[in-house]
DNA sequence: GTCTATATGCAGATAGAC
DNA sequence: GTCTATCTGCATATAGAC
């Protein structure tokens, strides 16, 4: 699905592809749909994982955010495909009957991973967040859903390096000294 | 398409609803892609009359920037299916041989409609925009598609609210006094 | 131009032997 | 648990009468 997309997906291109019967994928799983819901679960928690792993240590907030940014952007544009089965995951399950929830769990996973991950940027550059810690998550799934977004539509990499830039000022601009 | 989705937008289904023959549609077109083509471009071009429409005359940029942004939150909730399809046709086109440009060229129609809106409102507000406006066109676009991503996912419209407004914020920071 | 009827292929899912 | 063979339905597209 990474590959070719979540409609190039079936059954048989599955099971052709890992070299088993089609019957032993519904010996495995109910239905396609049932792999789709894991699917979205354990993409969604990869991604988390991958999200933490990039975080590079240093003293200085803006230098923090920038190489964030960056190592986001260096995956992005060296494999698309794994952001852009997300975002084909998401609208599956936008539009999949009794899979609605799934939609709202990936995201809920986004903003978990953004709040963890701006709690741990604080930490490591001795800042505080000047407005809840909540409301900065939302907005950094937001800027990350669109780079993500256009940047696969146009691949104008220069041009979503730029925007990011920007966008990543705003962040910075809600960081003060510590309370500590 | 709008209602049920991309997928569900089969032939049958859509000359079921026409009442019309199966094979009537492929007088009309050579092929389903050729459609989704074709509705790529209309819903473009709709899209971005609809924001051309969405201005409000006033003085003040931050005030015209603010009902904006609220006609456009008002019309996502409203009609959650229209901005849908519209990610949903960009996604088949990126992952069908052949329709890629079209992805590209739907961007490219969002970044001509932010651009001219963005100069139509440095002219009613008197102000001159500090960046290029092809950069700012694209910061819109951005925000544009973020915002209107992460809220198709979890419907939460008062966190996306607050997060496009600190987002118009940065947008509106980019004005300057009008060189004339 | 517009219709009915059909060709052709692939989808998800299952039956039932081993 | 794992297999082969098959059921059933729906997809795009076309043939060919009118």
């Amino acid at each position: 699905m990474t590959r070719e997309g979540v409609a190039a997906g079936t059954t048989r291109a599955i099971v052709a592809e890992a070299g088993m019967p089609l019957s032993l994928f519904h010996y495995c799983f109910g239905s396609r749909d049932e792999l789709v819901g894991a699917l979205i679960r354990r993409l969604g928690a990869a991604e988390r994982a991958a999200v933490w792993a990039g975080i590079t240590p240093g003293a200085d907030l803006v230098a923090v955010l920038r190489s964030a940014a960056d190592a986001y952007l260096h995956h992005l544009t060296a494999s698309p495909g794994q952001e852009q089965v997300l975002f084909e995951l998401n609208h599956y399950a936008l539009r999949t009957p009794g899979m609605e929830h799934l939609a709202a769990e990936q995201m809920a996973m986004y903003l978990e991973s953004a709040r963890v991950v701006l709690d741990r940027i604080a930490e490591l550059t001795g800042v505080s967040w000047t407005i809840p810690v909540d409301e900065l998550a939302r907005l950094v799934v937001t800027i990350a859903d669109g780079v993500t977004t256009t940047w696969l539509a146009d691949r104008d990499t220069a041009a979503s390096r730029t925007a990011l830039g920007r966008l990543l000022e705003l962040v910075a601009s809600y960081a003060g000294p510590t309370a500590v």
